[in-house]
DNA sequence: GTGAAAGCGCTAACAA
DNA sequence: TTGTTAGCGCTTTCAC
């Protein structure tokens, strides 16, 4: 019962095995007529080509493999948490593989390993995948990088933000969209804005500081080291560096938190000292976390379309699969960001009392 | 560069392909001195088997194929947020798939496809995937299991709640969950508590709403038809079914939505009611979204425990894949869910007065 | 424009 | 315990 082979289409239709090859993959030098006879005797069957046998005997696997950060999943898995980049950068994938008869697979990549370079070889290997999409903060890693380029495999590097010039890039420009939101926070009047910086582990974390950073001096603002503090992520550390700015005095009438969780943080640690945001500190995010528009109050926060890099990056994968040459494809491709401006962002409490 | 073949390997060790292919899948009847030296050409040369090699010439093909309905991406898609179900269900597959070998490939599948099943058909016959993890709405749907079941596939369905006798199955009790949650209430005093159904294209939905039932009779609690109201689990659906619930008079003191997205969406109808939960209203959803722990309140939901459901469908996949005997491997898996209480729920405002 | 034959890199029978 | 041989179902030369 199990299988319907090119020979079986082959026999049905009268003709060879090489131009049912031909018709399935689109080549040209096909008469019209031998094209419907074989597409009769494919439908007829409900034949479908052996991945297996089309990836060993030719040179595409149809594969895209999404390389994902082991360290990240584990922790993910521990605390009973989903992965909402993950989702979304797989809903992206997924839509465009879809129509291209394309398949996606997730791999976990263990960027710590001591073996990373071998690992990834073996990978490559094993797979022989068509593209690979690398998502943050494997993107970032050179070793990953070195063992796909001693392959020669293709890749796309999802928010990359270090060594720009290496493969094939989609992201979007954090740095601005920090600095936008500290612009947003300074146009309602705040002077004395903290800022969370986020774990070292992604490269985004340093540009969103610097977009804080630069706005910040271009308004004139004073950037006290006193009121920057690191945090890794995590809806704790926002918790604990929150606590510890409003614990001071003086104290800023808003934070900046490199993303939702510790921004959540923030506002937890904010109605623990029996502060009311916005109304006595405001809080602003970034990422859009699913929980930012249930929140109290709702978080400002930027909005990065997750999804659609990851179609763009899977779109130029293909692209470069099927054209085979490559150069057609574009190496770098921006996407915009959209800055969210909800309930948890006003004017700081001065102002207001002035303006009464 | 590319290829070290399993004859590299051979020729390396000086011993035949076949021995190492013998010592590469873990047989028997090989002998120490044999195996060191395959493992030492192995290593030397980071030596992988081709997936696609191994998968044309042998049974198995080292993949586990995670089916997801394609409506429900294309939505998610659309309105840019992210699938939590799908990243937990993932964490738990690719922690269990990581180990043993096994890839994780993530399909769509059209269940309103007119040719559904032959797109089952054809996916797995071009896929040969070594076990299928199917997840609701597509565990219940009958022609992806009829079609799986004509070419014996091997698969678990995740959350099943229709055809209960057939296949594998992983879930956790829906109803019972439900049935707590309602007890949940009414032991804080609740006797006037309405009732939001899910979608009707999940099964889990009726045994919700039954559990929700079962709890109120047993507790001699009436089910007032016009407080229960059909939602599709989103927020706008919630928000809606909370404004018609809250409008009437009289209105409940507390409401059960099933799941969390309706949930806030109650919780926001409330707001705009002017109403305050849960001092004049409970309200409690289930899955306990992303967002439950940072709404306002925080949402009193269940839990249900998504990574290890995938994780013990992965491995009894992975276990019948290398048994080849599948009769030792249990067909129904059940996992505990928990009933998480955070500010949502309190006492009605009536009891309140009352204990004043 | 079409077909015949030769592999791709493995596993599975079957010998030895 | 180990090796030999024959495919698995395709794509790729290379003829015609």
């Amino acid at each position: 019962m199990s299988g319907v082979t090119i020979y079986d289409v082959a026999a049905r239709a009268g003709v060879s095995i090489k131009s049912v090859s031909r018709v399935l993959n689109g080549e040209r030098n096909v008469s019209e007529a031998l094209r419907g006879k074989v597409q009769a005797a494919v439908d007829d069957l409900g034949y479908r080509p052996s991945l297996s046998a089309r990836g060993l005997a030719g040179a595409s696997s149809y594969l895209i493999a999404a390389l994902v950060d082991a360290d990240l999943t584990v922790e993910h898995w521990r605390s009973g948490r989903g992965n909402d980049y993950l989702s979304r950068m797989e809903l992206g994938a997924l839509m465009e593989c879809r129509h291209a008869g394309y398949h996606l697979l997730v791999e976990l990549v263990d960027v710590a390993s001591p073996n990373l370079e071998r690992e990834m070889l073996a990978m490559i290997s094993s797979l022989r995948p068509d593209g690979l999409i690398l998502t943050p903060p494997v993107s970032d890693c050179s070793v990953v990088l070195d063992a796909l380029d001693q392959r020669g495999a293709v890749y796309v590097r999802l928010g990359a933000e270090a060594e720009l010039s290496r493969g094939r890039r989609v992201y979007m420009d954090d740095r601005r969209a920090a600095y936008d939101m500290t612009v947003h926070l300074a146009r309602l009047g705040h002077k004395d804005i903290g800022f969370i910086i986020g774990s070292p582990r992604y490269a985004a974390s340093r540009l969103r500081r610097e977009g804080f950073e630069t706005a910040m001096q271009r308004h004139g603002l004073a950037v006290r080291p006193e009121w920057v503090l690191e945090g890794d992520f995590t809806f704790q550390s926002g918790l604990e560096c929150g606590a510890r700015l409003l614990a001071r005095e003086p104290r800023p009438t808003a934070v900046f938190a490199s993303n939702d969780d510790m921004a959540f943080g923030v506002l937890q640690a904010a109605v623990r000292q029996g502060l009311s945001a916005p109304a006595d500190l405001s809080v602003v995010g970034f990422d859009d976390a699913p929980g930012a528009q249930f929140s109290a109050p709702q978080l400002t926060t930027v909005r990065q379309p997750v999804a659609e890099m990851a179609e763009a990056a899977t779109r130029m994968l293909i692209a470069i699969a099927q054209n085979k040459s490559d150069a057609s494809v574009e190496r770098v491709h921006q996407v915009g960001y959209t800055l969210i401006a909800r309930e948890s962002s006003a004017p700081p409490p001065a102002r207001r009392a002035a303006a009464n």
